[in-house]
RNA sequence: GGCCCCGUGGUCUAACUGGCUAGGACGCCGGCCCUUCAAGCCGGAUAUUGCGGGUUCGAGUCCCGUCGGGGCCA
């Protein structure tokens, strides 16, 4: 077992975490779990505008709410601007980097005169307007063995001599994250696809500086229904989002997992445990995925069905923002069945917690004519009951079909309108129940009133 | 424009070094159950594996070409 290794996740710092990065973030972490090494978290600051603390702290709630664990980079944003200017300062005094004044217009003109196919090369100058480019060899080929792509090459003579920092000393991406990848001892680099073409510049940058070079693995994008790149326009687009409409952290890693990987036996759900076991980065595909919220809301409602009763209680106040007190645990348990996310919940057992709802349209399709008599009887047979549990209710209801000669939901949908105002509720029974007797003579009565004479 | 990546049903995927009547899941359709809505159970439709060649007894799997989508740089 190699130790120490050290994966990295560096999301922009815009506050969302998006639903692609969040894939990352869960490949870099299975991976890093089964392989005993751990995640080392960066956030990229090359976006002063959008660059700040709270942004940072809000991709880190995400991150937490996923409930993954992880290392913050070993290095603080000064020390890294330090190494940047030191290797920066050791490669241009090698020769392996020159200063060159070369403008863009410059470049266009080089492609024209030597091919379009030609990588730039540039002289050497004295300026002090010139930025900073590594040399990159004329013959033979960059390769990238990537553990998805296999090995990807790069010919050395169609790669232009990039340019890895600024008139002013400031750094280039390219050259940046290299630097930050050998200084802190990155070993494995998960990251998305549009970074394939930028690796062959990083491994140039980390030849030139002599360093280690870390293994690879590229993930294809995350497109949207319309096969473009996944936004907000496509509904649900960041981790932010998907905890707001309630859905389990444990439901959201499953899904992602899943979303450019597959398991040879077909298991579809798999437990976190599972997936650090049976997750191999070798085995993600290589074709872009499309985010789809009906499996994940499918998978999500396998997970709420099996959570164990008190901790559904507890998720599920967490998101309502209340106690978990009693009321809302019989809620739980006679609507567990029904809801697929913990948002959907709330419909279902609100009328435990609040007064009956004012649906006019549940009321005019289901208390129409000769309503009332069937409303008074279901009344009169509740009070009557001897105890008010599911078989007493039952009991108390079920001979006033045959008595009054109707069929089931043509007694049940009126006495659920009444007591809920919604024809959407757990079973009639357990909603007496969890109700109470009091409770829903009160609500019948008060329905019987409203329908008048 | 240059370089690079990708292409299995609507969607996510499986198929070790070529042998499969292309498997599973979501979704969809139908049925059962039934007090509503879900869930659950049963059944069904949907893929000439982007397309065209080639190699082979045999190709989703190898080779060539082509089309389409995407990325990075310019």
């Amino acid at each position: 077992m190699s130790q120490d290794l050290r994966f990295r996740f560096a999301p922009s710092p815009t506050g969302v975490l998006h639903i692609g990065g969040a894939r990352t973030a869960l490949y870099n972490w299975l991976a890093a779990r089964g392989s005993g090494g751990k995640l080392v978290l960066r956030i990229e600051d090359t976006d002063r505008e959008r660059s700040t603390p709270e942004n940072v702290e809000q991709i880190f709630d995400a991150l937490r709410w996923l409930e993954f664990d992880w290392d913050e980079g070993p290095l603080s944003q000064a020390e890294r601007a330090d190494r940047h200017a030191a290797r920066l300062a050791e490669l241009l005094d090698s020769g392996a980097a020159y200063r060159d004044s070369a403008t863009a217009e410059d470049v266009k003109a080089y492609k024209a005169e030597h091919g379009a196919d030609a990588g730039y090369r540039g002289t050497p100058s004295d300026e002090p307007g010139a930025a900073v480019r590594l040399h990159v060899p004329d013959e033979g080929e960059t390769v990238v063995e990537d553990l998805i792509h296999g090995p990807v090459a790069f010919p050395n003579r169609s790669q232009d001599d990039f340019v890895i920092a600024r008139a002013d000393g400031s750094v280039l991406y390219n050259f940046a994250v290299a630097v930050d990848d050998a200084e802190m001892g990155i070993t494995d680099v998960v990251r998305g696809d549009d970074h394939l073409s930028n690796t062959p510049k990083q491994l140039l940058v980390l030849h030139a500086l002599g360093a280690e070079i870390p293994r690879y693995a590229h993930l294809p994008l995350l497109h949207g229904p319309d096969g473009r790149k996944l936004s907000k326009r496509h509904g649900a687009a960041s981790v932010q989002e998907l905890r707001d409409q309630g859905y389990l952290p444990a439901a959201v890693r499953n899904y992602l997992a899943l979303l450019g990987w597959g398991t040879t036996d077909d298991t579809t759900l798999l437990s976190t445990e599972e997936l650090v076991e049976r997750f191999r980065i070798e085995d993600v595909g290589r074709a872009s995925a499309v985010f789809d919220e009906q499996k994940l809301r499918w998978i999500n409602g396998r997970f709420m069905r099996e959570l164990p009763l008190d901790e559904y209680v507890e998720r599920v106040a967490a998101h309502l923002g209340r106690e978990p007190d009693e009321r809302l645990r019989a809620g739980c348990e006679i609507a567990q069945e029904k809801a697929q996310t913990l948002y959907e919940l709330w419909p279902l057992i609100r009328f435990l917690l609040e007064p009956p709802v004012d649906d006019p349209k549940a009321w005019r399709r289901v208390m129409g004519e000769g309503t009332r008599p069937l409303l008074e009887a279901a009344r009169d047979a509740l009070a009557a009951a001897d105890g008010f549990g599911a078989a007493d209710v039952e009991a108390a209801l079920e001979p006033l079909l045959a008595r009054l000669d109707v069929k089931p939901g043509r007694l049940y949908q009126p006495i659920r309108v009444a007591i809920t105002g919604t024809t959407v509720s757990p079973g009639i029974f357990e909603s007496l129940v969890a109700l109470g007797r009091e409770e829903s003579l009160a609500r019948i009565g008060a329905a019987i009133a409203r329908m008048g004479a």
